[in-house]
DNA sequence: GCAGGGATTGACGTGTACGTTAATATACGT
DNA sequence: ACGTATATTAACGTACACGTCAATCCCTGC
């Protein structure tokens, strides 16, 4: 039997910034800073401004995390990345809702920036690789030498 | 006729630190602050401390450049790596020259270091040229479905 | 009902990687 | 030989991305 609205029936993971910090490996300092950067923004709040993360602000977290780590972005550089997924989520849902209260000539007008935008990242994500796999082949030579060059020496010394 | 000494002949490549910045896309104050952290070392000075670089000069500039752009490396990482390398192109010197005037001792530990170095570098590399592959077919999918959400606007226009 | 753990907002401090300016000296073209 | 472009060191300044208190405020378990 298929658990048809397990979705629905899952506790909301809501976790508080202490929890996301331990997950992510972050500070709450960092997750702070980032939100008052308007990067992230926890989708709701308690009591006297509690901040609550949904497993979605956990996504845009790591997220921002990786491309900071991985590709050495700025929050800056970051912030433009974010920018173009959320256009992509927005126009995801306008395109099931059909019904776009936004004009269309906005609404193309934000597309045809969101595919540039888009595009100029797959472009340096393909630089970065083909850079990166050919640094990484020069230092798999490197290693080959290098052991060589310790099994001479054990040759050496046993002679 | 094979130019036998071409190396010989060549103009020895010495470029003053003006001619590195334009050349590299650095900045000259760049270039005194990494010699400052001692990452880089020009060859040659002349009169009161005119520093000249070398090929090799320029060779190590890019890389550290490179692994500082394309990796997001800190300057302390730059230099682990770049120590590696050191004792790799120290290795190959002392294989040819085959007289070690180091202890054998103290080589084999150095090549063990140098090894495990790298071997780190090249895990890491592996696991970035993963994550960012991975990242990068995300945003070519990403990049189709704008596409398609773009057609679909221009035919509902043209309904 | 209160000690303790975790949250909040300021506010100021810090390390990295340079930028900028100043005063001065040297190299290069004509 | 001389002006100008480029170099030098030294010192201070700065942007980014947080770290580190401090004072206060909840909420929870015993």
């Amino acid at each position: 039997m298929i658990t048809r609205n397990a979705a629905a029936e899952a506790p909301p993971v809501v976790l508080r910034i202490g929890e996301v910090a331990k997950l992510t490996g972050l500070t709450t300092r960092t997750l702070r800073y980032w939100e008052e950067q308007g990067l992230i923004s926890p989708s709701s709040y308690r009591g006297r401004g509690e901040r609550l993360y949904s497993a979605t602000d956990m996504a845009r977290v790591t997220r921002i995390r990786d491309l900071q780590e991985l590709l050495g972005f700025s929050l800056a550089e970051v912030r433009v990345v974010l920018e173009t997924e959320d256009i992509d989520v927005l126009d995801r849902v306008r395109s099931e809702y059909r019904a776009g209260n936004v004009p269309a000539a906005r609404r193309r007008r934000l597309l045809d920036e969101a595919i540039e935008a888009n595009d100029k990242l797959v472009a340096r994500l393909d630089v970065a690789l083909a850079r990166i796999g050919a640094f990484r082949d020069e230092r798999a030579a490197t290693s080959s030498r290098l052991r060589e060059s310790r099994s001479a020496m054990d040759d050496d010394a046993n002679a």
